[in-house]
DNA sequence: TGAATGGCTTTTGAATACATTTATGTCTTA
DNA sequence: TAAGACATAAATGTATTCAAAAGCCATTCA
């Protein structure tokens, strides 16, 4: 199974810990609230401190860190108030994402688009990348926007919006109307219909806002 | 002179590294394009490379750095694509600033954003700030908006705006243009006028993006 | 008993040391 | 003279060392 850790060769040790910790982030493997001390992660990831150092930085000016009194550093806490606020700029951005992907794509570019739908549609997340179907398809357009301060800010608070809790737990990928959704998105980027891709897009993350509300508020309930 | 150098007392070396390269490459002391090295810097800042490569990283994440081939570093250097794509996104992330900051300002806020105009109006920037007055009414509205993913981003841009070649040759901050859009804005605020202030923030990224482009123009004609 | 102090340990910020890759430059040879 | 190869120098990636600040624990004194 460790196959996975020379996957990342030719990146140096600083940018293998950042993707290996961000995904520990995401899934949800490190949880909200813990504390990280630098030689925990040095242990796990068989690194100096150094490269750690470096991904802790920049975790943490991504928002999946943060710190707490002193320089002590713990994984992110998203709340109702920090959901809202990473929707309403997601809404902002993915709009203007599906606007300018809209005008750029050509036709190899809607084929990718959509291969990555037909695997959604079965259900299978393709075994060459650990992303799910969900974000390869909004990584697609984001990289179609042609938009490099776009496709940045996109990914990292999508990044953000996996820290979510619950998020998850519940396979959202391949909910059915995330799959309608990203129909939608996709025929009108098909008809080159720019205002219409980005009111799909809104829509689209509209509904995943309230999904992320919904289940905060319910796990809320529970918990507290 | 030196009382600035105890400016940042509080601040870890890497911080002020961060704010003392981005202050030299946002005001075009070291020219776009040059390169980097990380020797270079310690000397200059009189530091180690630890805290400078922190700093390295940062600026490279925020786009107002480049690497080129095999690690190593240069000033980002701004063409027409990337001044549309930075334009692109300043549309939408200050747009939803005004729109945000306009719900939540109160009076006090308004009190704020007023004096920042007030030193406008007079042309006189304030001796406490190292930045334009133009910085500080948008970030102050930044700000306002209580949305970090906003506030980071927005500030990001701003930056990687004001190092477009040209931009801080004309002191365009106390241009008349500038002034008066920024009242509109203030107006439309004071008004809770949430549509009609993004609508004027719209109007006056837009006149930004208008003379960028025309400087970028004018120079590329006479550089080239 | 409880609060405060003193020393020990841990943790982080920063500097330095080491190693590997890349550029530079010269010397040799055709 | 030009081209190539070897040697030397420089710069970056990584590890380690050093130092100072923060927490922890126990002992002590009121």
């Amino acid at each position: 199974m460790n196959i996975d850790s020379q996957q990342h060769m030719d990146l140096s040790l600083g940018e293998q810990a950042y993707i290996k910790l961000r995904d520990l982030l995401r899934s949800g493997e490190i949880p909200a609230g813990k504390r990280l001390g630098e030689k925990e992660i040095c242990d796990r990831f068989d690194m100096s401190r150094t490269p750690v150092r470096e991904a802790f930085r920049q975790l943490l000016s991504d928002g999946l860190l943060s710190t707490s009194l002193g320089g002590r550093i713990v994984v992110a806490e998203i709340d109702l108030a920090k959901v809202e606020e990473i929707y309403d700029m997601r809404e902002a951005v993915e709009g203007l994402a599906a606007r300018l992907a809209t005008k750029k794509a050509r036709t190899p570019d809607l084929m990718k688009l959509e291969s990555i739908l037909e695997e959604q549609r079965k259900g299978i997340a393709s075994e060459a990348s650990f992303l799910g179907v969900n974000d390869r398809f909004h990584g697609a357009i984001y990289q179609l926007s042609g938009n490099r301060y776009v496709q940045r800010n996109a990914e990292v608070l999508l990044n953000s919006a996996s820290m979510i809790r619950g998020s998850t737990h519940g396979r959202y990928d391949y909910e059915s109307w995330s799959l309608s959704d990203h129909e939608a998105i996709f025929q009108a980027m098909c008809n080159g219909d720019t205002v219409g891709a980005e009111q799909a897009m809104l829509l689209h993350i509209r509904r995943g806002r309230w999904q992320r509300t919904r289940l905060l508020i319910a796990e809320g309930d529970t918990e507290a």
